[in-house]
DNA sequence: ATTGAAATTGCGCGTTG
DNA sequence: CAACGCGCAATTTCAAT
């Protein structure tokens, strides 16, 4: 990955639709080089995908949260990915370092459903405890995500 | 908001770069009446923008975290905001409820550099402690293409 | 439906290891 | 020499009107 390859990211970080003659003028080869470099890049693995950035308002999501999440003791990472990835409301979810054994972000029409959610995710059994923080606000959005 | 509304954004979450005919095929109209959606979403809001998925570790990010931050007696939200704008390492940041004012998930490229991030963040001013959660994996990824 | 822009592919060239 | 990445140009697909 060179100086060039990382142009490229960060002009389709900002906007994943310029077009490669665009991309091209920018870091000064030509339209078919810059096709090439991102084919490379996406079968490389360093470009996931290409995704519209959606407001979560236009699904009726209203609530958006961070909830920590405690497992039951002997818990097998691979069971709590099994059990998570059956809840729509989860956008991501990360194995941390701390106090909780890890953070998921949700998002749910208002509080209640909130509420009913992690009630729905202590059924699966792994889940024994969490602890939410309900986002007020978005302080900062940096468009890469 | 209607319900092909909302199929065209989620194959758009997809795909960000699929074409119109391909969406007009997928919920059965023709492809201009999808680009006068699709415009019109982004008019409205419903669409914010497109954007690739970067693999981090391209750019040499190789670690990752949630680092709770708690102000300094009496800090306006703007001011926050304005001080976290200036640290590139901040991906998305939230203000929450709970314990802390609030959480912000950053990448840095070790944990020796999220280490001096912290110590230049509480250099602003505003924040006056954090608590950090690195993550150790990604349980769970919801958008992708 | 038409017209123009963008994406895609074949090919030969220069550079590099 | 072999592998790689480039630009040019021709073709096809797509977008905009």
């Amino acid at each position: 990955m060179d100086d060039v390859g990382r142009q490229i990211l960060a002009l389709l970080t900002e906007d994943g639709r310029r077009s490669y003659d665009d991309i091209a003028r920018r870091v000064s080869l030509s339209a078919p080089a810059v096709k090439r470099r991102i084919d490379r890049m996406r079968a490389d693995g360093a470009i996931r995908g290409f995704s519209a950035i959606v407001d979560p308002e236009a699904f009726g999501w209203r609530t958006e949260a961070l909830v920590e999440l405690f497992y039951a003791p002997g818990t097998q990472l691979h069971e709590v990915a099994a059990s998570l990835s059956r809840h729509p409301e989860i956008v991501e979810a990360w194995s941390v370092t701390g106090d909780a054994d890890a953070i998921a972000r949700v998002r749910t029409v208002d509080n209640a459903d909130l509420e009913r959610f992690i009630a729905d995710l202590q059924l699966d059994g792994q889940v024994i405890r969490t602890r939410s923080q309900v986002i007020m606000s978005d302080l900062l959005r940096a468009a890469k995500a």
